[in-house]
RNA sequence: GCCCGGGUGGCGAAAUCGGCAGACGCAACGGACUUAAAAUCCGUUAUCCGCAAGGGUGUGCGGGUUCAAUUCCCGCCCCGGGCACCA
């Protein structure tokens, strides 16, 4: 009888259409006492296909997902459609659609090449974070953090992007580049915005990483720890001479302050320019554009102008002199900085450069102040030349100095963050409306609640240049004022989608709620998401907005978890052909539709598991696809000829070698899932035990078979889930597979009949015996020195010494 | 400059707690089957010396600890990522 074979594309649309038609099979459910909740996230191509890094991400959390099914315990397993919005809008433009129409269609594709592959996705449930009915929560959202003090509007510096032709966040903007334009540079502009005030939180999203550790991966921790740049230290007014006004500095090290020689000034600090004639205001100027240009080179080169005025120092008195330098940046600290060359490497480089005097006031403890400063001594010390501080201990003149120096009224102690407040307008179309209306006479009024949600107009004209195109929709733009009744206009921004992104899997657990975000009831029973898996792109983006978001709504009242993920997973990039990542212009893009027709949709899945360890990079190898597809033929055949197979007289050694091999797979996947994810020693295991089967096949009884073929199915479930269905039916079993039972492992059947002891002379190998398993140390070391092998490499030498580790290892050490 | 990763055959990789380096797969080569090819099945495959038996070397480099190091410690080199005149 020939053969059969495995066609993939018959049988895979084949079960591809029973479980759509049984949607219910996918469905978790939150009422049970074993939730585990994974969230994959997968940014999507504006094109809304799937590529190559969606289906390794979510084979990752679909395996995880159907082997906790089999453990009995109910998976909610969503993918996250998150920043659906900007990229959409492009796209959209480009093919000359309008963005909702596009992005929904985009879904519909991408549903059906999730369903395509096999994902255990509940497609019932709905994310859609581009619906109105969740612009409406995000909507809600911004009005309580409004009300909290958490949202508002000002007149900033930020950046724009000509090409998106929007603001972006600052987390948005990499090395000067918009992080969606490589090759376009943000331009700064003043601009009046909504910001979210993620500041308010530094604090304790720095301290709470402490509690991530372990569970998040440390590259993720410290990229965050860099972000929020949390610096201790202290702010002064030193007062400038002519006008009385304060200038305010901030310092790390105020216990250097009797060595400030002059105070600089950011280009951009708002007393530059009335202390300028119209050739500094022009050298101001240019020194911030060429500051911009810079944006991505290393270091600057320091450039700066004497304003021709002086401030006094608080402590001491002292008349400095006012510069403006480039290397003070306005959006840190204060804008302002007491130039110590003594103490500060940049500082002693200005003064040098300018010829502004150095002064030292720290010495080292076991040192003396040196005469002439030849280098900047940056280190703590002791305190010298500093009035009545001197004689005391850095750390503590910095306590004393910030307190000293709140008690008269001119500075205290200061924390400053790098991480700013997270500005969320966008002069785009596709977002959230921000739900706020300017009245001539109210001002910014909120839009009422009960006027949720602001929607999109469907009439307009996208063109992706200059401002919003609601700002040019008559109908949308004018409204009354829901204060005073009289004619009013609507904020015309919209919210970045990273709103949307901060708590779409809140929402996923109760998309449908009306009543409010969600019911927090339910939200309990989920939280913290067990596993999110996702890009390590998102480390300083998506994963710190959602934890902002996270403690804000916990301080509303509406969840009690601190952090929304207690696992993150990143898993690696797939590679190109070339080696470097996939992108379209580079053209190295794997389309893994064409790869599902070829190959099978299992093959794809096993490939990207077993390439690599997932947290690693692998590369796209189409020759390697081949030999996953060679294994699911293997697997068939040998199920498919031994399913009516008489079977050979029962057999102790094959049976017995046949079973062995199976316990020992089941208890090597078994500990794969729980300690790691090392899916492809898994995959790597069951090729074993296939190898092992094939050897073992002619010799194997019918109850062995028996035995075998239905656990070596369900081992493969998680993996291949469309072969593992269809094999389990060609069983002649119900399925589906997925909520079958995880087979157990028997140790003892696992066991090898013997243990095989190496033996070494001298840490080299000589030779290996076979002997009991549990022989006491005397007897092996007895059985290891008559071995005839190993006692050619120490003969007429003298053993100094035998190291017995039980069950495996002798070593001889002879001299 | 600071902070995280990483470096193992021709290639992807494995070695989970200090105990046989290279599991599993790809590619390559050989054999069986076939008129032939494909497919399939069975082998070989780190490297050097050797006809072979066998032996030497080998996890980026240099040291150290240990009976024993891919694994631990010290000092370097290289690659990737993050932060960076952040006061």
């Amino acid at each position: 009888m020939p053969e059969k074979s495995y066609n993939h594309n018959e049988i895979e649309l084949k079960w591809h259409e029973r479980w759509i038609a049984d949607q219910a099979l996918y469905r978790a459910d939150p009422t049970s006492g074993k939730p585990k909740y994974y969230v994959s996230e997968m940014l999507p191509y504006p094109s809304g296909r799937l590529h190559m890094g969606h289906v390794r991400n979510y084979s990752i959390g679909d395996a995880l997902a159907r082997y906790m099914w089999m453990r009995g315990y109910d998976v909610l397993h969503p993918m996250g459609w998150d920043a659906f919005g900007l990229p959409a809008e492009n796209a959209a433009i480009k093919n000359n659609r309008h963005p909702h129409e596009w992005t929904m269609s985009n879904i519909a594709v991408m549903k059906q090449q999730m369903h395509r592959m096999g994902f255990a996705y509940d497609w019932d449930r709905e994310i859609a974070s581009c619906l109105p009915e969740y612009y409406r929560w995000n909507q809600w959202f911004f009005l309580k953090m409004y009300e909290r003090g958490l949202a508002y509007r000002k007149k900033a510096l930020v950046n724009w992007c000509p090409e998106c032709a929007t603001v972006l966040a600052n987390e948005q903007v990499i090395d000067g580049f918009c992080w969606r334009h490589e090759t376009t540079k943000v331009e700064q502009r003043t601009l009046e915005q909504w910001f979210l005030k993620i500041t308010q939180y530094a604090d304790e999203l720095l301290d709470a990483i402490k509690g991530l550790e372990g569970g998040w991966p440390e590259r993720v921790l410290s990229m965050q720890r860099n972000w929020i740049g949390r610096s201790e230290g202290a702010e002064v007014d030193f007062t400038m001479e002519s006008t009385g006004q304060k200038v305010r500095v901030f310092t790390t090290r105020i216990d250097t302050i009797y060595g400030a020689t002059c105070v600089i000034l950011a280009p951009e600090h708002p007393y530059v320019a009335p202390l300028l004639d119209d050739a500094g205001k022009a050298r101001i100027k240019a020194m911030i554009e060429d500051r911009a240009n810079q944006a991505d080179e290393g270091d600057v080169v320091k450039d700066g102008i004497f304003t021709g005025a002086y401030a006094l120092n608080p402590f001491n008195g002292e008349r400095v002199p006012v510069w403006v330098g480039n290397f003070v940046l306005m959006g840190y600290g204060t804008g302002a900085i007491m130039a110590v060359p003594a103490h500060d490497e940049r500082d002693f480089e200005f003064c040098t450069q300018f010829g502004i005097s150095i002064r030292p006031v720290i010495r080292p403890v076991d040192g003396e102040l040196p005469a002439t400063v030849k280098e900047a001594f940056g280190e703590y010390g002791v305190v010298e030349n500093s009035g009545e501080w001197s004689g005391l201990a850095s750390a503590d003149a910095r306590k004393k100095m910030a307190g000293f120096a709140k008690e008269r009224g001119f500075g205290e102690a200061a924390i400053t963050f790098r991480i700013k407040d997270w500005g969320i307008s966008r002069q785009r179309y596709w977002g959230t409306p921000i739900p706020f209306i300017h009245c001539a006479k109210c001002g910014i009024v909120p839009v009422p609640e009960i006027d949720l949600p602001v929607v999109l107009p469907l009439d307009v004209k996208i063109t992706g240049k200059g401002r919003s195109p609601l700002a040019d929709h008559p109908s949308f733009v004018n409204t009354t004022c829901p204060r005073c009744g009289e004619p009013a206009q609507r904020e015309t921004d919209t919210m970045d989608t990273f709103v949307d992104s901060s708590w779409y899997f809140y929402r996923y657990c109760d998309p449908k709620n009306v009543n409010g975000p969600f019911d927090s009831a339910t939200i309990a029973k989920w939280f913290p998401i067990d596993q999110y898996i996702g890009g390590v792109t998102h480390a300083i983006l998506h994963l710190i907005y959602s934890r902002f978001w996270t403690k804000v709504m916990r301080d509303m009242g509406l969840i009690t978890n601190d952090e929304p993920a207690a696992n993150l997973f990143t898993q690696g990039m797939v590679l190109g052909t070339d080696g470097s990542a996939m992108s379209k212009s580079k053209g190295n893009v794997v389309d893994p539709e064409e790869m599902i027709g070829k190959y099978g949709a299992d093959t794809c899945r096993l490939f990207v598991l077993f390439a690599a360890p997932p947290e690693k990079d692998m590369p796209w190898i189409e020759a390697s696809v081949g030999g996953q597809r060679k294994f699911i033929d293997r697997v068939y055949r040998f199920v498919t000829r031994n399913v009516d197979r008489e079977g050979a007289a029962p057999n102790a050694d094959a049976d017995k070698k046949a079973i062995r091999k199976l316990n020992q797979t089941i208890r090597k996947v078994t500990q794969d899932f729980s300690n790691r994810w090392h899916f492809n020693t898994s995959i790597a295991a069951l090729m074993e035990l296939v190898n092992e089967l094939y050897a073992a096949e002619e010799g194997m009884s019918r109850q062995a078979i028996d035995e075998v073929l239905p656990k070596l199915v369900l081992l493969l479930a998680p993996f291949a889930p469309y072969i593992a269905e269809e094999l389990w039916s060609e069983l002649g079993r119900t399925g589906p597979v997925f909520r079958q039972p995880w087979p157990e492992f028997d140790e003892e059947l696992a066991k090898e009949d013997a243990a095989e002891v190496v033996l070494q002379v001298n840490g080299k190998v000589r030779g290996r015996i076979l002997v009991p398993f549990g022989l006491d140390k005397g007897e092996l070391e007895k059985l290891a020195l008559a071995d005839p092998k190993t006692q050619a490499f120490f003969e007429g030498k003298s053993v100094v010494k035998v190291v017995v580790v039980p069950d495996k290892l002798v070593n001889i050490v002879v001299k």
